[in-house]
DNA sequence: CCCATTAACTAACAAAAGTCAAGTAGATTC
DNA sequence: GAATCTACTTGACTTTTGTTAGTTAATGGG
C-alpha cells in the first residue's frame, strides 16, 4: 500500500503515534496518475502538496519566447509542489506535471493545517519538509551560480543517475540551465 | 532604538502582545559591528540569526581555486544567516561578513526555540521568516538558471538599486554568478 | 606627502554556451 | 511496411562569458 510506504518514510524522521497514523491515513489521498498529466496549473493557487511514492514530477513554465522551462524535477522519496505558492496560497507561475506514471499521496493546504494543528509531531515533520526544500534551493542556487554547465551535469550524474534514465534529456538540460544542444555536446564529449 | 524598529517590522506581519514584546526585548541582542567583521565562520555551526537594522551583509566561501564566492547579500529590513545550517545546527561552509558597518539584532538557536515555544505568534512569525527565505531561494535559483548575466544585472538594478551603491562591484558580480570583468563590460555597454 | 595596496575598468584573446538548420534513429500510426 | 512524428544529435556559425594582463583611480598607512 502507498500509505504504508509513506508512513515508513515519516517514521525514519519522527516517532508516530497511532493517532498520527490515523490522521495521515484519513487526510493523505492516494492517486495514480498517467504520464504527462498536469497536476497544477500556471496562474492558479496550487491545490496540493504531493508525496511521491513512485515516478518523476517536474515544475515548468513558458518563457516570453513560448519555450518550456523546467525549473524542478523530483522523484521518490520526496515531496513536491510549488512550495512558496502552496504555503502562502498565492497564484503560481509554474505547472506541475507527471514526467512518468506516478503514484502519489496528496493533501490540501486546509487539511495539512488541520493535521498539523492536531498533532505536534506531524507539525514538526511538516516544518522539516519545508526546511528540506529550503536547503535544496540554497544548494541549487549556489550550484547554478558557481558551476559550469558540464560541472552541473556531472554533479547530477553522481547524485541522481536515475533521473538520466527516466527523464527526457530536453527537460534535464532546461533544469540544469542550458540548451538541449549544449547538453548533447557535453554528453558526447564525456563518452568519447 | 534598534529594538523598536524591529518590533515595528514584526508588527506589520503579526499582532504582538506585551508579553511578546518583552520576550523580544529580552532575547534579541542589539550589536553594532564594523565593516568587514566576520560574524560566522566556515566550518562552524552558525551561532546567530541576525535581523538587519542597518547595513549590508554577505555570505561567502572560498572555491577550490581559493577565490572568494559571494552567494548572498542582504540589507534592511530582513533576516540573515546560513539558514539551513542555523536551523539544523550543522556546520556551515559559508562565512557571514559585514560589508558595511551594521546595526544588528541577533538571537541564538536556543533562545529562538525558547521564545517560539513561549509565544505562538512569535512562532508563526519565525515560520514566516523561514518561508520568506524559501521563496527567495526559489526565485534566485530560477533566475540563475534562466536569465543571462546581463538580465540578472538589470533585474538587480530594478529591484535593489541601493545594493549597487553600497556593495563592491566584485561582490555583486560573484553574487550574480559572473566574473567582475563581465559585469564591468555589461555596465559599460549599458551606459554608452 | 609619498608609497603601497586595492578596486574597478580595459583590451585582446580563448573557451563556453547559444542559435539555426539539418540529419538520424526509434517509436507510432495508418 | 511505408510514412510520420518526435526526441535527440550534429555541424557551422554567433554571441556571451571567462582569462590574462595591463592601466587607472581611489584609499590608507607610514
Amino acid at each position: 500500500m502507498m500509505i504504508d510506504k509513506f508512513l515508513n518514510f515519516i517514521a525514519t524522521r519522527i516517532a508516530l503515534t497511532d493517532t498520527d497514523i490515523a490522521l495521515c491515513k484519513k487526510y493523505f489521498e492516494p492517486v495514480l496518475l498517467p504520464k504527462n498529466r498536469i497536476l497544477e496549473e500556471e496562474g492558479k493557487v496550487p491545490k496540493y502538496l504531493y508525496y511521491i511514492v513512485s515516478g518523476y514530477l517536474r515544475l515548468f513554465h513558458y518563457n516570453k519566447n513560448g519555450d518550456e522551462v523546467t525549473t524542478h524535477i523530483n522523484c521518490p522519496p520526496g515531496f513536491f509542489t510549488s512550495y512558496s505558492n502552496f504555503i502562502n496560497e498565492t497564484k503560481s507561475d509554474e505547472n506541475v506535471e507527471c514526467i512518468t506514471e506516478c503514484e502519489l499521496l496528496r493533501i490540501t493546504k486546509n487539511d495539512l493545517d488541520e493535521i498539523t494543528s492536531k498533532s505536534s509531531s506531524i507539525k514538526d515533520f511538516s516544518i522539516f519538509v519545508f526546511q528540506q526544500s529550503l536547503t535544496y534551493n540554497e544548494k541549487r542556487s549556489r550550484e547554478l551560480g558557481t558551476l559550469s554547465a558540464e560541472q552541473r551535469y556531472r554533479k547530477l550524474m553522481e547524485e541522481h543517475p536515475d533521473i538520466l534514465y527516466n527523464v527526457p534529456i530536453s527537460y534535464i538540460a532546461s533544469f540544469l540551465g542550458m540548451k538541449a544542444e549544449s547538453l548533447s555536446r557535453i554528453r558526447r564529449k564525456m563518452t568519447s
